[in-house]
DNA sequence: AACTATTTATAAGA
DNA sequence: TTCTTATAAATAGTT
């Protein structure tokens, strides 16, 4: 809990979501506070990926009269982040299937980061090199693994995505905010 | 040091002054933060009372500058955790194998929700509820934005994970924390 | 959503 | 202003 975390682009959809929930909160109070403390103007625009209608703070009007006055700086400046809804829809969409690709060739590593690991602990491995020998009993070691790992997973795999044609039921989809 | 401070303008002058170059800093550190993590893009602007030039991220080159320390943190901190118990193996391999499914489902979802977001811009829809034909023009809306989206995503496509025997490679894995 | 161990921000003092 | 430090606040991972 509280863990530090790497300044970099959360893979994990779940956590990363709970880290955009979170932070979003996170900044939009300490707007509030600083405009009431030192009685300054501000105003911020968080776009979420799921949402072409960007979180706005302080309101959309409030955040337009700032953006008013922002509009004497030179245009470059200014936030030309308009969503245009068609490409927005390609690349969300495209950005979903490639973290859902990155997380599954984690989940490989992971499993073999396991297997090499419970391999090291089981032989008690505490060398520095490995021998032909080494190599070989740790080969057939990991071979074993995996073939019961994927034995036991048997209902745990994952398919391909198929469009089955079954488009009554996406009223039931929970809209993303 | 640290004391809570009441949520209203402070009136004194160099408290409060103190108050905003510290607050900007660690506001515009959230929206660098929340941008990095989250993969969003966001603004803000703080109008300083004593300054007509407002502090503006992420193109003010003054406020990138002041990020630009925090851009490097320490990063390795490397839990030799042994990986010591076949229960624990399993535990964490099915996990893994959850997590890796319940992503799939969810990209599945945000998909569904991204055309259907887009149903309702395009389609300019704002009725409370759907007649007959709404509906019938949205399942055809759907449907045709599933095809063109598995069509563009053919090389995209999850396979399920096979076991290839290639052992050989795996002494070439990463190895997770 | 609520909890809690940590990390991070920050108010006041030096 | 910058640094230090005690305390408050945010938040990552978990349930």
């Amino acid at each position: 809990m509280g863990n530090k975390v790497k300044l970099a682009f959360i893979t994990h959809n779940t956590k990363r979501k709970a880290a955009f929930r979170k932070r979003k909160i996170g900044i939009l109070k300490r707007l509030n506070e600083i405009t009431t403390l030192c009685g300054i103007e501000a105003c911020g625009i968080l776009y979420d990926n799921n949402n072409p209608q960007p979180v706005v703070w302080p309101t959309d009007s409030g955040a337009k009269s700032v953006l008013s006055r922002f509009a004497s700086l030179p245009e470059s400046e200014q936030s030309n982040k308009k969503v245009n809804q068609e490409d927005f829809l390609w690349k969300r969409i495209e950005k979903d299937f490639e973290e859902l690709k990155k997380e599954r060739e984690e989940t490989r590593k992971n499993v073999m980061a396991i297997i090499i690991n419970h391999y090291i602990y089981t032989k008690e491995f505490n060398g520095n090199s490995m021998s032909k020998n080494d190599l070989n009993d740790m080969s057939c070691f990991i071979d074993e693994n995996l073939k019961e790992i994927y034995r036991k997973m048997e209902g745990m795999k994952i398919e391909s995505q198929e469009h089955d044609g079954n488009e009554a039921g996406v009223m039931n989809e929970t809209k993303k905010q």
